[in-house]
DNA sequence: CATATATTCTAGCATTGCTAGTTTGTCAAT
DNA sequence: ATTGACAAACTAGCAATGCTAGAATATATG
């Protein structure tokens, strides 16, 4: 029968359907990283993991969904990142440039991965009640530390999120001064604790 | 000869080319503002401007650079939209207010343009001597408002800028909640003010 | 009229994401 | 061992894309 004395041999099966899966997110997320996102193709990763096409198929609906398996990852590493910039001993203001700078040297220490977490088509859902964790744990780090300055500590999270992901899409694209990157943090940090100067 | 008697033809065809070159642009733009710039290939250029494909690349190097043509469009009208956004009557506070939300007004009445001036590859050149003017105005709008406010304008000013991209990329991806925009507004307004209440 | 020069078109290449239909492998029941 | 059913994987191919070489056509020049 189906499910009878050797009930092992499916789970071994299933553990090398499992490891599969994660070979071709890892070859996605390798090829992105040296060759860009438009290297990576259905055909090549086929290669890669020594598989036909079709196997793709069976492991995601779409090479978008591919894309977002890898931005998946990508959140769980940033928010881990932005986790770690909080220090215990550090000032609250600290705390904010800190978060800040951390996030922004994600962006463009990993620009295909930054890249598949916030502009390309991936089908991941945010604000649902499936959101996975990791899209809400790099938020919650933000979060953190916001609060000793906001009323509304969501509203204020995400404002302080947009700035950060503007900071990084308009340097990414030759839009403003690289040079001046840590000026525009400390303007965020003044602004954000109310402690502009002018 | 080639530049005889009848000069006013080949400036006829001059013209006529010209002309046909905005066609290629507009049709490209309706195109992706109606159903996306997936959907704005060379076949359907070609058949919207009733020529064959190849003409389109005696206007253009590649499909990019309609792109840019289009999004050097949208830079012009943004800047528009934001000087027009600066009432004489406004007090400081209420001109940045102003300019920061027909910004976004702007991003998400026109997606598909605020796609190809940000998002997609347009080969625009920014910060060069040969940047064209209507990539500095919309700048220059927003550094009207900001200079109040800040020592450094332009770094100011750049930071001003991100916040609201980011804003508009957030939202246009379902990453903040479309109900709070107003409220992130109003933040950033008090910190760039340095009116912020806590 | 003949010839050179632009202009425009036809036809096709290489690549892409994706899939239908076939082949190959696996394993329980005979 | 053989058979038959089911699952897994592959071959082959479709339709669409950006782009281009080379032929055909129109236009201007001698």
């Amino acid at each position: 029968m189906k499910t009878g004395a050797k009930v092992g041999i499916s789970e071994r099966k299933a553990r090398e359907r499992e490891e599969r899966g994660r070979r071709i997110v890892v070859a996605a997320r390798t090829i992105a990283e040296r060759d860009g996102w438009a290297s990576v193709t259905i055909r090549r990763l086929a290669d890669e993991i020594e598989y036909s096409q079709p196997v793709l198929y069976s492991h995601f609906q779409n090479r978008d969904e591919i894309v977002g398996a890898v931005a998946l990852e990508g959140f769980g590493e940033l928010a881990g990142i932005l986790r770690a910039a909080i220090r215990p001993s550090s000032t609250p203001e600290e705390a904010i440039e800190g978060v800040a700078t951390a996030y922004l040297d994600f962006a463009f220490a990993r620009p295909a991965m930054y890249e598949a977490m916030f502009i390309l088509p991936t089908g991941l859902r945010f604000a649902r009640s499936d959101t996975p964790t990791q899209l809400r744990e790099g938020f919650g780090a933000m979060a953190t530390v916001i609060a000793p300055f906001a009323q509304d500590v969501d509203t204020a999270t995400e404002t302080f999120w947009a700035a950060l992901h503007g900071l990084a899409e308009l340097e990414r694209h030759g839009r403003i001064r690289p040079a001046f990157r840590s000026h525009r943090i400390t303007l965020i940090m003044q602004m954000v604790s109310g402690q502009l100067q002018r």
